[in-house]
RNA sequence: GCCCUCAUCGUCUAGUCAGGUCUAGGACACCGCCCUUUCACGGCGGCGACAGGGGUUCAAAUCCCCUUGAGGGCGCCA
């Protein structure tokens, strides 16, 4: 069972080398989801020890990202560049008891070591030629200022872990040779500062992907060195992309930012998410926050890797959008309309109720409020064409400039423009030509929008309005006649 | 190559830990029907899986072994 006897202190530690993808958002919703659960405190620690791949930027984006996704932390950002005399004073420690030696080996000796390795059929383990260097040859070296990197000992050992997700796992130390602890930039490496840190920070609780899963051994082994207790671990599966490959940006969107961008709502890609890899153990799909947090647990989550697949998100985004009201679905579309070029921000808050009305109409119809701009684009403008099989069948037909004509004169000498009048206008109308009214409607819709698919017309022609409507049927009866 | 992990419909998953209630449940996608002015929404129905082979057992999707497949790791990246 998960260790409760002490406040969940967990968090969770992107390294600022590119955005925040949907796998890291999944192990920080994961992280967060459990803290929320357990009124502990979920920890933000940026793992910049990496002088040269970091990059400041990157960590406004992910911050933005998270923010974006609800996703707010109790404490930190900690930055691990901030933190060296700590790691330090570790690998000191080490040192000093003989855990740890300095390495001289440059990267171009390592690079044959590994290849030579690797030719013969086997995986690497560092040799240990500096930890039998003698006591002179090192005073020698260190006098001389050849640079030096820091590796850890690795003692013979088959240490036994717990995790949540895998249950009870052993690994044995023959298979991990003696890893680098401070490069010779003086800055730590990932294994050790995440140690440290964890130890520093009263982490209970490591929850990451399982990438990470065979460093839980040289984890361990630190732990043990330094003489701290190991937290609990869990390690979650992997996203794939649809080619059961990684997911990377070859072969899909993978930055959150990306699913922003595009008009995903953020409770939606959270939720869907949270679904992968993941489940509450009943058939509940659609679940609020509050709902993830009371059922969430470290040991329903599956050993698996999963897909990503955008098409369920996407269904779950229009379970999302549909659940909008007129008022939160203005706010949230406004920007993709404004960034669409339809209308300007002042425009849209002139316009509001008439832009609700346009939005309420198309809700059930979009999956994405990215859908809305080219969903919507007609009722902002007059200038668009025809959809060539829309005008094949609608508007070849001789009797349709006809009907395209007499229908605008009615609505243009109509003192009534309502929803009943507009109805009963079109039913009317092919009454007496003695047609189906879809013989009416499906011109009419062409005309007005372009389209052959789209919301009712009688509501969209509401919406439309009086003139517009009129110009616009004038304007495909023209349109018509050119053509026969 | 070596080490590790995982394995239920095309996809996400329930069921596996405590073997029988599973002729394997739900969701997305797909197909059909209904609703309907089209599309969408919604409703109803269909298609569709325990990777393969050995064991253990009265009984296995569930336990064990092997094979296969997939993924991860083997960095002075994290």
């Amino acid at each position: 069972m998960e260790n409760m006897t002490k406040d969940v202190r967990v968090r969770f530690a992107p390294s600022p080398t590119g955005y925040l993808h949907v796998g890291g958002a999944r192990t920080a919703l994961f992280n967060w989801l459990f803290a929320r659960k357990h009124g502990g405190k979920f920890i933000l620690r940026i793992e910049d020890t990496d002088l040269v791949r970091s990059d400041d930027r990157m960590v406004t984006q992910i911050l933005d990202s998270m923010k974006w996704l609800g996703l707010d932390w109790d404490e930190g950002p900690f930055y691990q560049s901030q933190r060296f005399s700590l790691y330090n004073a570790a690998i000191e420690k080490l040192l000093a008891e003989g855990k740890a030696y300095y390495c001289f080996c440059d990267a171009e000796k390592l690079k044959e070591m590994r290849e030579a390795a690797r030719k013969r059929g086997g995986s690497f383990q560092y040799d240990r030629r500096c930890l039998n260097l003698g006591q002179d040859e090192i005073e020698r070296l260190l006098k001389q200022n050849v640079p030096k990197a820091v590796r850890f000992l690795v003692p013979e050992a088959k240490p036994k872990v717990h995790d949540a997700v895998h249950g009870d796992i052993a690994f044995d130390s023959k298979n991990i040779g003696d890893f680098v602890i401070k490069k010779a930039d003086g800055s730590p490496t990932y294994q050790l500062a995440v140690v440290v840190d964890d130890h520093d920070m009263g982490i209970t609780h490591v929850i990451r992907g399982d990438d990470h899963y065979n460093n839980i051994p040289k984890q361990t082994m630190i732990y043990e060195a330094l003489g701290y207790t190991a937290p609990q671990f869990a390690h979650v599966p992997l996203i794939l992309a649809e080619s059961r490959a990684k997911l990377s940006k070859r072969n899909a969107a993978v930055a959150v930012s990306d699913y922003r961008e595009s008009g995903f709502m953020p409770e939606a890609v959270a939720n869907f998410l949270a679904l992968l890899g993941w489940s509450p153990g009943d058939n509940r799909e659609i679940m609020s926050k509050a709902e993830l947090i009371e059922a969430f647990s470290l040991g329903s989550i599956s050993k698996a890797n999963a897909v990503f697949d955008v098409k369920k998100l996407e269904w779950m985004n229009g379970q999302y959008i549909r659940l909008l009201s007129p008022d939160e679905l203005f706010e949230r579309a406004k920007p993709l309309l404004v960034d669409a070029g339809l209308l300007s921000e002042k425009s849209a808050d002139d316009k509001k109720e008439w832009i609700k009305n346009i939005l309420v109409i198309l809700q059930e119809r979009v999956r994405k409020l990215g859908d809305y701009p080219s969903a919507a684009g007609y009722f902002f403008t007059c200038d668009f064409d025809y959809d060539e099989r829309g005008v094949r069948k609608q508007f070849t037909n001789p009797q349709a400039a006809n009907v395209l004509e007499m229908l605008g004169g009615r609505f243009e000498s109509s003192a009534d423009f309502s929803l009943e009048s507009i109805e009963s206008t079109i039913r009317g109308l092919a009454d007496e030509l003695e047609i189906k009214a879809s013989k009416v409607i499906h011109p009419a819709r062409l005309a007005c929008t372009g389209r052959t698919v789209g919301p009712s017309l009688f509501h969209l022609i509401e919406i439309l309005g009086k003139d517009r409507t009129v110009e616009r049927l004038q304007k495909a009866a023209a349109f018509v006649k050119r053509l026969v």
